[in-house]
DNA sequence: AACGCCTCTTGTTAAATATCAAGAATGATA
DNA sequence: TATCATTCTTGATATTTAACAAGAGGCGTT
Protein backbone atom coordinates (compact mmCIF):
# COMPACT_ATOMS: atom_id res chain seq x y z
CA UNK A 1 0.00 0.00 0.00
CA UNK A 2 2.79 2.35 0.05
CA UNK A 3 5.04 2.07 -3.34
CA UNK A 4 1.80 1.81 -5.54
CA UNK A 5 2.02 4.65 -8.04
CA UNK A 6 -1.40 6.84 -9.55
CA UNK A 7 -2.83 5.51 -12.71
CA UNK A 8 -3.20 8.01 -15.34
CA UNK A 9 -6.53 8.90 -16.69
CA UNK A 10 -8.87 11.02 -19.08
CA UNK A 11 -8.25 14.77 -19.01
CA UNK A 12 -10.30 17.80 -20.30
CA UNK A 13 -10.13 20.82 -21.20
CA UNK A 14 -8.16 23.15 -18.96
CA UNK A 15 -10.95 26.07 -20.36
CA UNK A 16 -13.87 25.20 -18.69
CA UNK A 17 -12.50 22.88 -15.68
CA UNK A 18 -14.36 23.70 -12.79
CA UNK A 19 -11.37 23.17 -10.24
CA UNK A 20 -9.11 24.92 -12.34
CA UNK A 21 -7.25 27.50 -9.98
CA UNK A 22 -7.70 30.93 -9.71
CA UNK A 23 -4.13 30.98 -10.75
CA UNK A 24 -4.37 31.14 -14.98
CA UNK A 25 -7.21 32.90 -15.20
CA UNK A 26 -4.99 35.61 -16.38
CA UNK A 27 -4.08 33.53 -19.32
CA UNK A 28 -5.41 33.57 -22.99
CA UNK A 29 -7.54 31.39 -24.53
CA UNK A 30 -4.30 30.14 -26.53
CA UNK A 31 -2.29 30.12 -23.44
CA UNK A 32 -5.38 27.83 -21.65
CA UNK A 33 -5.17 25.55 -24.79
CA UNK A 34 -1.48 25.10 -24.65
CA UNK A 35 -2.07 24.31 -20.74
CA UNK A 36 -4.80 21.52 -21.99
CA UNK A 37 -2.86 20.10 -24.03
CA UNK A 38 0.21 19.42 -21.88
CA UNK A 39 -1.21 18.85 -18.83
CA UNK A 40 -2.46 15.09 -17.88
CA UNK A 41 -5.16 14.34 -15.08
CA UNK A 42 -4.14 11.51 -12.80
CA UNK A 43 -5.82 9.60 -9.80
CA UNK A 44 -4.01 8.76 -6.49
CA UNK A 45 -5.60 6.34 -4.15
CA UNK A 46 -5.04 6.36 -0.61
CA UNK A 47 -1.37 5.64 -0.24
CA UNK A 48 0.14 6.04 -3.56
CA UNK A 49 3.29 7.96 -3.75
CA UNK A 50 2.67 11.08 -5.82
CA UNK A 51 6.30 12.51 -5.73
CA UNK A 52 9.43 11.12 -4.02
CA UNK A 53 12.12 13.34 -2.63
CA UNK A 54 14.62 13.29 -4.35
CA UNK A 55 12.71 12.63 -7.95
CA UNK A 56 13.74 15.63 -10.65
CA UNK A 57 11.50 18.65 -10.72
CA UNK A 58 9.95 17.90 -14.40
CA UNK A 59 5.98 19.02 -13.55
CA UNK A 60 3.91 21.01 -11.72
CA UNK A 61 1.24 19.45 -9.28
CA UNK A 62 -1.75 20.66 -8.60
CA UNK A 63 -4.08 19.07 -5.91
CA UNK A 64 -8.29 18.68 -7.22
CA UNK A 65 -9.52 16.50 -5.15
CA UNK A 66 -8.21 14.33 -1.98
CA UNK A 67 -6.17 15.07 0.50
CA UNK A 68 -1.93 14.51 0.74
CA UNK A 69 0.96 14.48 3.07
CA UNK A 70 4.32 16.12 2.41
CA UNK A 71 7.14 14.18 4.38
CA UNK A 72 10.98 14.10 3.98
CA UNK A 73 13.62 12.41 4.90
CA UNK A 74 16.04 14.78 7.36
CA UNK A 75 19.33 14.64 7.44
CA UNK A 76 19.56 12.09 9.72
CA UNK A 77 17.49 9.37 8.48
CA UNK A 78 13.94 10.03 10.20
CA UNK A 79 10.90 10.46 8.41
CA UNK A 80 9.56 13.86 8.94
CA UNK A 81 5.64 14.98 7.84
CA UNK A 82 6.20 18.13 6.68
CA UNK A 83 2.86 19.12 6.31
CA UNK A 84 -0.74 18.36 4.80
CA UNK A 85 -2.11 19.63 1.39
CA UNK A 86 -5.70 20.42 0.71
CA UNK A 87 -7.41 20.62 -2.33
CA UNK A 88 -6.51 23.67 -4.63
CA UNK A 89 -3.55 23.48 -2.43
CA UNK A 90 -0.62 23.98 -5.38
CA UNK A 91 1.90 20.62 -3.56
CA UNK A 92 5.17 20.65 -4.75
CA UNK A 93 5.26 24.13 -5.64
CA UNK A 94 8.43 24.69 -2.90
CA UNK A 95 10.75 22.61 -4.43
CA UNK A 96 9.52 23.73 -8.23
CA UNK A 97 11.68 27.19 -8.48
CA UNK A 98 14.68 26.34 -5.86
CA UNK A 99 15.69 22.73 -6.97
CA UNK A 100 16.46 20.53 -9.54
CA UNK A 101 15.20 17.54 -7.25
CA UNK A 102 12.05 17.62 -5.14
CA UNK A 103 12.56 18.03 -1.58
CA UNK A 104 9.68 16.46 -0.17
CA UNK A 105 7.51 13.44 -1.25
CA UNK A 106 4.06 13.43 -1.70
CA UNK A 107 1.65 11.19 -0.65
CA UNK A 108 -1.78 10.82 -1.41
CA UNK A 109 -3.44 10.39 2.14
CA UNK A 110 -7.15 9.74 0.50
CA UNK A 111 -8.16 9.25 -2.45
CA UNK A 112 -6.69 12.21 -4.40
CA UNK A 113 -6.86 13.62 -8.60
CA UNK A 114 -4.00 15.97 -9.43
CA UNK A 115 -3.50 17.78 -12.61
CA UNK A 116 0.21 17.66 -13.51
CA UNK A 117 1.57 20.29 -16.00
CA UNK A 118 4.90 19.87 -17.29
CA UNK A 119 7.51 22.30 -15.91
CA UNK A 120 8.17 23.17 -18.93
CA UNK A 121 4.97 24.72 -20.22
CA UNK A 122 4.69 26.11 -16.72
CA UNK A 123 7.81 27.85 -17.21
CA UNK A 124 7.23 29.15 -20.83
CA UNK A 125 3.87 30.52 -19.56
CA UNK A 126 5.45 32.85 -16.66
CA UNK A 127 8.37 34.12 -18.92
CA UNK A 128 4.83 35.16 -21.45
CA UNK A 129 2.49 36.29 -18.65
CA UNK A 130 4.08 38.76 -16.36
CA UNK A 131 0.35 38.34 -14.24
CA UNK A 132 0.93 34.84 -13.70
CA UNK A 133 3.95 35.13 -12.18
CA UNK A 134 3.17 37.49 -9.77
CA UNK A 135 0.61 35.40 -8.67
CA UNK A 136 2.24 32.20 -8.71
CA UNK A 137 4.74 34.36 -6.37
CA UNK A 138 1.67 35.29 -4.28
CA UNK A 139 1.10 31.44 -4.47
CA UNK A 140 4.22 30.33 -3.14
CA UNK A 141 4.88 32.96 -0.63
CA UNK A 142 1.22 31.89 0.92
CA UNK A 143 2.40 28.23 1.09
CA UNK A 144 5.36 28.80 3.08
CA UNK A 145 4.79 31.76 4.99
CA UNK A 146 2.11 29.13 6.13
CA UNK A 147 4.57 25.99 6.88
CA UNK A 148 6.86 28.26 8.46
CA UNK A 149 4.14 29.68 10.51
CA UNK A 150 3.01 26.60 11.65
CA UNK A 151 6.00 25.37 12.53
CA UNK A 152 6.84 28.15 14.71
CA UNK A 153 3.10 27.88 16.48
CA UNK A 154 3.99 24.19 17.08
CA UNK A 155 7.12 25.07 18.43
CA UNK A 156 6.03 26.94 21.47
CA UNK A 157 3.43 24.69 22.34
CA UNK A 158 3.84 21.62 24.54
CA UNK A 159 2.25 18.42 23.79
CA UNK A 160 -1.32 18.91 24.83
CA UNK A 161 -1.24 22.15 22.89
CA UNK A 162 0.04 20.40 19.60
CA UNK A 163 -2.40 18.06 19.50
CA UNK A 164 -5.19 20.38 20.31
CA UNK A 165 -3.65 22.26 17.26
CA UNK A 166 -3.53 19.20 15.06
CA UNK A 167 -7.15 18.07 15.65
CA UNK A 168 -8.07 21.69 15.21
CA UNK A 169 -5.97 21.68 11.90
CA UNK A 170 -8.19 18.73 10.65
CA UNK A 171 -11.22 20.21 12.36
CA UNK A 172 -11.17 23.41 10.97
CA UNK A 173 -9.21 24.02 7.75
CA UNK A 174 -9.42 20.23 6.61
CA UNK A 175 -12.73 19.09 6.89
CA UNK A 176 -14.92 21.96 8.21
CA UNK A 177 -16.61 19.52 11.05
CA UNK A 178 -16.16 18.52 14.26
CA UNK A 179 -16.51 15.37 13.09
CA UNK A 180 -13.91 13.40 10.46
CA UNK A 181 -12.32 10.70 9.85
CA UNK A 182 -8.25 11.35 10.80
CA UNK A 183 -6.86 10.33 7.54
CA UNK A 184 -3.44 9.52 9.98
CA UNK A 185 -2.07 7.66 11.99
CA UNK A 186 -0.84 8.36 15.32
CA UNK A 187 2.51 7.75 14.12
CA UNK A 188 2.47 10.02 11.05
CA UNK A 189 0.57 13.06 13.65
CA UNK A 190 4.11 12.39 15.47
CA UNK A 191 5.99 12.85 12.94
CA UNK A 192 4.05 16.03 12.10
CA UNK A 193 4.02 17.64 15.17
CA UNK A 194 7.28 16.21 16.64
CA UNK A 195 6.40 14.06 19.38
CA UNK A 196 6.22 10.22 20.15
CA UNK A 197 3.31 7.93 18.58
CA UNK A 198 3.15 6.60 22.88
CA UNK A 199 2.54 10.62 23.54
CA UNK A 200 -0.11 11.52 20.56
CA UNK A 201 -2.50 7.95 21.66
CA UNK A 202 -1.97 8.80 25.68
CA UNK A 203 -2.77 12.91 25.13
CA UNK A 204 -5.71 11.65 22.70
CA UNK A 205 -7.39 9.14 25.34
CA UNK A 206 -6.64 12.20 27.90
CA UNK A 207 -8.58 14.24 25.91
CA UNK A 208 -11.21 11.56 25.50
CA UNK A 209 -11.33 11.06 29.19
CA UNK A 210 -11.88 14.65 29.97
CA UNK A 211 -14.63 14.49 27.03
CA UNK A 212 -13.13 17.13 25.07
CA UNK A 213 -13.14 14.49 22.08
CA UNK A 214 -14.63 11.16 21.16
CA UNK A 215 -13.33 8.28 19.02
CA UNK A 216 -14.87 5.07 17.34
CA UNK A 217 -12.11 3.82 15.26
CA UNK A 218 -11.04 6.59 13.12
CA UNK A 219 -13.47 8.79 13.76
CA UNK A 220 -12.67 11.68 15.87
CA UNK A 221 -15.87 13.95 16.94
CA UNK A 222 -14.75 17.13 18.82
CA UNK A 223 -16.96 17.37 21.85
CA UNK A 224 -15.85 20.70 23.09
CA UNK A 225 -14.40 22.73 20.61
CA UNK A 226 -13.87 25.91 23.03
CA UNK A 227 -12.16 23.71 25.54
CA UNK A 228 -9.88 22.45 22.70
CA UNK A 229 -9.16 26.40 21.23
CA UNK A 230 -8.40 27.55 24.97
CA UNK A 231 -5.57 23.79 25.20
CA UNK A 232 -4.87 24.82 21.70
CA UNK A 233 -3.72 28.54 22.43
CA UNK A 234 -2.55 28.09 26.33
CA UNK A 235 -1.80 24.49 26.48
CA UNK B 1 19.63 50.97 21.04
CA UNK B 2 16.67 48.86 20.32
CA UNK B 3 14.17 51.33 18.44
CA UNK B 4 16.42 53.93 16.11
CA UNK B 5 15.37 53.74 13.02
CA UNK B 6 18.27 53.50 10.26
CA UNK B 7 19.12 57.31 8.29
CA UNK B 8 18.95 57.22 4.62
CA UNK B 9 22.27 58.04 2.43
CA UNK B 10 23.51 59.09 -0.50
CA UNK B 11 22.50 56.46 -3.47
CA UNK B 12 23.86 55.66 -6.47
CA UNK B 13 23.20 54.13 -10.13
CA UNK B 14 22.24 50.96 -9.92
CA UNK B 15 23.67 50.25 -13.09
CA UNK B 16 27.10 49.70 -12.37
CA UNK B 17 26.22 49.11 -8.74
CA UNK B 18 28.88 45.71 -7.58
CA UNK B 19 26.44 44.73 -5.09
CA UNK B 20 24.10 44.57 -7.60
CA UNK B 21 21.67 40.96 -7.26
CA UNK B 22 22.12 38.89 -10.36
CA UNK B 23 18.48 39.42 -10.26
CA UNK B 24 18.36 42.52 -12.13
CA UNK B 25 20.85 40.80 -14.73
CA UNK B 26 17.99 40.31 -16.92
CA UNK B 27 16.79 44.33 -16.66
CA UNK B 28 17.59 46.61 -20.02
CA UNK B 29 19.41 49.74 -19.35
CA UNK B 30 16.13 51.87 -19.51
CA UNK B 31 14.83 49.36 -16.87
CA UNK B 32 17.80 49.77 -14.94
CA UNK B 33 17.33 53.57 -14.66
CA UNK B 34 14.09 53.72 -13.38
CA UNK B 35 15.35 51.25 -10.40
CA UNK B 36 18.14 53.59 -9.85
CA UNK B 37 15.66 56.32 -9.46
CA UNK B 38 12.83 54.46 -7.50
CA UNK B 39 15.59 53.15 -5.13
CA UNK B 40 16.66 54.31 -1.80
CA UNK B 41 19.92 53.28 0.20
CA UNK B 42 20.19 53.10 3.92
CA UNK B 43 22.41 52.64 6.14
CA UNK B 44 21.05 50.61 9.63
CA UNK B 45 23.71 50.68 12.78
CA UNK B 46 23.59 47.77 14.72
CA UNK B 47 20.11 47.38 16.71
CA UNK B 48 18.40 49.49 14.23
CA UNK B 49 14.34 48.58 13.09
CA UNK B 50 15.01 47.74 9.55
CA UNK B 51 11.82 46.32 8.97
CA UNK B 52 8.88 46.05 12.10
CA UNK B 53 6.49 43.01 11.89
CA UNK B 54 2.83 44.68 11.19
CA UNK B 55 4.38 47.77 9.20
CA UNK B 56 2.82 47.87 5.56
CA UNK B 57 4.81 46.25 2.92
CA UNK B 58 6.15 48.99 0.67
CA UNK B 59 9.22 48.20 0.07
CA UNK B 60 11.42 45.43 -1.19
CA UNK B 61 14.78 45.34 0.41
CA UNK B 62 18.00 43.89 -0.15
CA UNK B 63 20.59 43.30 2.22
CA UNK B 64 23.79 45.15 0.82
CA UNK B 65 26.34 44.44 3.59
CA UNK B 66 26.08 44.06 7.24
CA UNK B 67 23.73 41.04 9.26
CA UNK B 68 20.55 40.93 10.25
CA UNK B 69 17.84 38.88 12.06
CA UNK B 70 14.68 38.20 11.02
CA UNK B 71 12.03 37.66 14.82
CA UNK B 72 8.17 37.83 15.38
CA UNK B 73 6.09 37.99 17.66
CA UNK B 74 4.45 34.60 18.38
CA UNK B 75 0.45 34.26 18.69
CA UNK B 76 1.04 33.46 22.34
CA UNK B 77 3.37 36.81 22.71
CA UNK B 78 7.13 35.34 23.30
CA UNK B 79 9.59 36.50 20.87
CA UNK B 80 10.93 34.67 18.50
CA UNK B 81 13.96 34.43 16.41
CA UNK B 82 13.08 32.81 12.64
CA UNK B 83 16.60 33.17 11.11
CA UNK B 84 19.82 35.09 10.24
CA UNK B 85 19.78 37.58 7.01
CA UNK B 86 23.47 37.94 5.43
CA UNK B 87 24.43 39.84 2.33
CA UNK B 88 23.27 39.55 -0.81
CA UNK B 89 20.10 38.05 0.99
CA UNK B 90 16.24 39.85 -0.18
CA UNK B 91 15.23 39.99 3.55
CA UNK B 92 11.13 40.51 3.67
CA UNK B 93 11.11 38.98 0.49
CA UNK B 94 8.54 35.96 2.21
CA UNK B 95 5.85 38.57 3.33
CA UNK B 96 6.49 40.94 -0.06
CA UNK B 97 3.94 39.02 -2.04
CA UNK B 98 2.02 37.06 0.52
CA UNK B 99 0.36 39.64 2.67
CA UNK B 100 -0.11 43.65 2.87
CA UNK B 101 1.66 43.98 6.35
CA UNK B 102 5.32 42.18 6.95
CA UNK B 103 4.99 39.23 8.93
CA UNK B 104 7.87 39.45 10.52
CA UNK B 105 10.44 42.30 11.79
CA UNK B 106 14.51 42.62 10.61
CA UNK B 107 16.93 44.07 12.95
CA UNK B 108 20.38 44.76 12.26
CA UNK B 109 22.61 42.85 14.55
CA UNK B 110 26.02 44.56 12.69
CA UNK B 111 26.13 47.54 11.24
CA UNK B 112 24.55 47.12 7.67
CA UNK B 113 23.29 49.15 4.11
CA UNK B 114 20.23 48.22 2.34
CA UNK B 115 19.17 48.91 -0.94
CA UNK B 116 15.28 49.95 -0.61
CA UNK B 117 13.34 49.57 -3.57
CA UNK B 118 9.12 50.94 -3.77
CA UNK B 119 7.29 47.51 -3.98
CA UNK B 120 5.00 49.07 -6.88
CA UNK B 121 8.27 49.80 -9.31
CA UNK B 122 9.27 46.07 -8.82
CA UNK B 123 5.67 44.68 -9.26
CA UNK B 124 5.82 46.77 -12.78
CA UNK B 125 9.02 45.06 -13.38
CA UNK B 126 7.99 41.58 -13.20
CA UNK B 127 4.62 41.92 -14.83
CA UNK B 128 7.10 43.24 -17.83
CA UNK B 129 9.73 41.13 -17.29
CA UNK B 130 8.99 37.27 -17.20
CA UNK B 131 12.91 36.69 -16.37
CA UNK B 132 12.75 38.47 -13.52
CA UNK B 133 9.57 37.25 -12.58
CA UNK B 134 11.23 33.87 -12.75
CA UNK B 135 14.58 35.06 -11.28
CA UNK B 136 12.40 36.26 -8.16
CA UNK B 137 10.10 32.82 -8.10
CA UNK B 138 13.55 30.91 -7.51
CA UNK B 139 15.12 33.44 -4.55
CA UNK B 140 11.80 33.22 -3.09
CA UNK B 141 11.52 29.37 -3.06
CA UNK B 142 15.04 29.05 -1.67
CA UNK B 143 14.58 31.42 1.31
CA UNK B 144 11.94 29.47 2.31
CA UNK B 145 13.15 25.97 1.93
CA UNK B 146 15.87 27.30 3.76
CA UNK B 147 14.45 28.33 6.45
CA UNK B 148 11.84 25.31 6.50
CA UNK B 149 14.59 22.98 6.24
CA UNK B 150 16.63 24.52 9.23
CA UNK B 151 13.66 24.62 11.36
CA UNK B 152 13.19 21.09 10.73
CA UNK B 153 16.62 20.30 11.24
CA UNK B 154 16.87 21.77 14.39
CA UNK B 155 13.83 19.89 15.57
CA UNK B 156 14.95 16.68 15.88
CA UNK B 157 18.04 17.82 17.26
CA UNK B 158 18.61 18.34 21.18
CA UNK B 159 20.36 20.74 22.99
CA UNK B 160 23.93 19.92 22.06
CA UNK B 161 23.21 19.39 18.70
CA UNK B 162 21.40 22.50 17.97
CA UNK B 163 24.16 24.59 19.47
CA UNK B 164 26.67 22.37 17.72
CA UNK B 165 24.12 23.61 14.47
CA UNK B 166 23.87 27.64 15.40
CA UNK B 167 27.58 27.48 15.75
CA UNK B 168 28.41 25.70 12.52
CA UNK B 169 25.94 27.95 10.77
CA UNK B 170 27.50 30.85 11.82
CA UNK B 171 31.50 29.57 11.00
CA UNK B 172 30.64 28.24 7.69
CA UNK B 173 27.38 30.11 6.47
CA UNK B 174 27.85 33.75 7.58
CA UNK B 175 31.56 34.69 8.10
CA UNK B 176 33.14 31.45 6.72
CA UNK B 177 35.80 31.33 9.37
CA UNK B 178 36.43 28.98 12.63
CA UNK B 179 36.80 32.91 14.47
CA UNK B 180 34.16 34.93 14.91
CA UNK B 181 32.35 37.60 17.16
CA UNK B 182 28.33 36.01 18.09
CA UNK B 183 26.23 38.65 16.77
CA UNK B 184 23.99 37.87 18.75
CA UNK B 185 23.02 37.23 22.61
CA UNK B 186 22.87 33.85 24.42
CA UNK B 187 19.11 34.98 24.85
CA UNK B 188 18.74 35.22 21.33
CA UNK B 189 20.29 32.06 20.16
CA UNK B 190 17.48 30.48 22.78
CA UNK B 191 15.15 31.90 20.60
CA UNK B 192 16.30 31.08 17.00
CA UNK B 193 17.05 27.32 18.33
CA UNK B 194 14.13 27.23 20.53
CA UNK B 195 15.94 26.49 24.08
CA UNK B 196 16.15 28.79 27.40
CA UNK B 197 19.38 31.23 27.91
CA UNK B 198 20.70 28.83 31.24
CA UNK B 199 20.84 26.02 28.68
CA UNK B 200 22.53 28.34 26.25
CA UNK B 201 24.64 29.07 28.53
CA UNK B 202 25.43 25.78 30.18
CA UNK B 203 26.13 23.97 26.50
CA UNK B 204 28.80 26.46 25.22
CA UNK B 205 30.22 26.54 28.53
CA UNK B 206 30.42 22.37 27.97
CA UNK B 207 31.71 23.09 24.95
CA UNK B 208 34.07 25.16 26.06
CA UNK B 209 35.30 22.92 28.97
CA UNK B 210 35.56 20.06 26.51
CA UNK B 211 37.90 22.14 24.18
CA UNK B 212 35.43 21.98 21.34
CA UNK B 213 35.49 26.01 21.38
CA UNK B 214 37.03 28.98 23.05
CA UNK B 215 35.31 32.09 23.94
CA UNK B 216 36.68 35.37 24.80
CA UNK B 217 34.37 37.97 25.25
CA UNK B 218 31.61 37.88 22.46
CA UNK B 219 34.46 36.48 19.92
CA UNK B 220 33.94 32.52 19.67
CA UNK B 221 36.42 29.81 17.84
CA UNK B 222 35.27 26.51 17.32
CA UNK B 223 38.94 24.41 18.21
CA UNK B 224 37.56 21.18 16.76
CA UNK B 225 35.55 21.51 13.76
CA UNK B 226 34.95 17.77 12.95
CA UNK B 227 33.89 17.16 16.74
CA UNK B 228 31.30 19.95 16.59
CA UNK B 229 30.27 18.55 13.35
CA UNK B 230 29.65 15.22 14.65
CA UNK B 231 27.58 16.96 17.50
CA UNK B 232 25.54 18.60 15.16
CA UNK B 233 24.81 15.44 13.24
CA UNK B 234 24.49 12.94 16.27
CA UNK B 235 24.12 15.08 19.02
C1' DA C 1 30.41 56.82 42.44
C1' DA C 2 25.82 54.82 43.06
C1' DC C 3 21.86 53.03 41.12
C1' DG C 4 18.97 50.29 38.26
C1' DC C 5 18.56 47.22 34.51
C1' DC C 6 20.21 43.95 31.64
C1' DT C 7 22.67 39.70 30.31
C1' DC C 8 25.28 35.95 31.80
C1' DT C 9 26.35 32.16 34.80
C1' DT C 10 25.90 28.02 38.04
C1' DG C 11 23.46 25.03 41.02
C1' DT C 12 19.19 22.86 42.46
C1' DT C 13 14.72 21.16 41.72
C1' DA C 14 10.53 20.22 39.16
C1' DA C 15 8.19 19.11 35.05
C1' DA C 16 7.87 17.43 30.52
C1' DT C 17 9.02 14.07 27.34
C1' DA C 18 11.26 9.92 25.58
C1' DT C 19 12.33 5.19 26.17
C1' DC C 20 11.41 0.57 27.22
C1' DA C 21 8.39 -3.29 27.74
C1' DA C 22 4.46 -6.00 26.93
C1' DG C 23 -0.01 -6.99 25.63
C1' DA C 24 -4.36 -5.86 22.68
C1' DA C 25 -6.31 -4.71 18.48
C1' DT C 26 -6.25 -4.41 13.63
C1' DG C 27 -5.46 -5.60 8.97
C1' DA C 28 -3.34 -8.01 5.26
C1' DT C 29 -2.12 -12.52 3.35
C1' DA C 30 -1.75 -17.25 2.62
C1' DT D 1 -9.30 -19.59 9.57
C1' DA D 2 -4.53 -19.14 11.03
C1' DT D 3 -0.52 -16.35 10.84
C1' DC D 4 2.30 -12.50 10.55
C1' DA D 5 3.14 -7.74 10.78
C1' DT D 6 1.81 -3.40 12.11
C1' DT D 7 -0.26 -0.11 14.77
C1' DC D 8 -2.23 1.09 19.03
C1' DT D 9 -2.38 1.28 23.98
C1' DT D 10 -0.88 1.39 28.99
C1' DG D 11 2.30 1.39 32.60
C1' DA D 12 6.87 2.00 34.69
C1' DT D 13 11.26 4.24 34.37
C1' DA D 14 14.98 7.19 32.67
C1' DT D 15 16.43 11.22 30.41
C1' DT D 16 16.02 15.71 28.88
C1' DT D 17 14.68 20.18 29.42
C1' DA D 18 12.53 24.03 31.85
C1' DA D 19 11.92 26.69 35.93
C1' DC D 20 13.54 28.82 39.91
C1' DA D 21 16.93 31.11 42.68
C1' DA D 22 20.83 33.83 43.50
C1' DG D 23 25.01 35.97 42.48
C1' DA D 24 28.48 38.17 39.04
C1' DG D 25 29.52 41.23 35.60
C1' DG D 26 28.57 44.92 32.30
C1' DC D 27 26.53 49.34 30.71
C1' DG D 28 24.08 53.49 30.73
C1' DT D 29 22.12 57.22 33.59
C1' DT D 30 21.89 60.33 37.16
Amino acid sequence: MDNKFPTPCLGESCGECGFRSTLFDCLSSDQLIMLSKGKDLIKASKGDIIIKQGDKVKDFIFLRVGLAKLTRVSSDGKEQLVGIARPKDFIGLLSLFSSPVHQYSIIAIEDSECCIVEFELINKLVLESGKLAFSLLQKISQVSDMLISNKLDIDNRQLRGRIAFILSLFSKDVYQSTKFNLPVSRKEIGELIDMRVENVVRILSEFRKDKIISIEGTTIEILQPDKLEWIKNHG
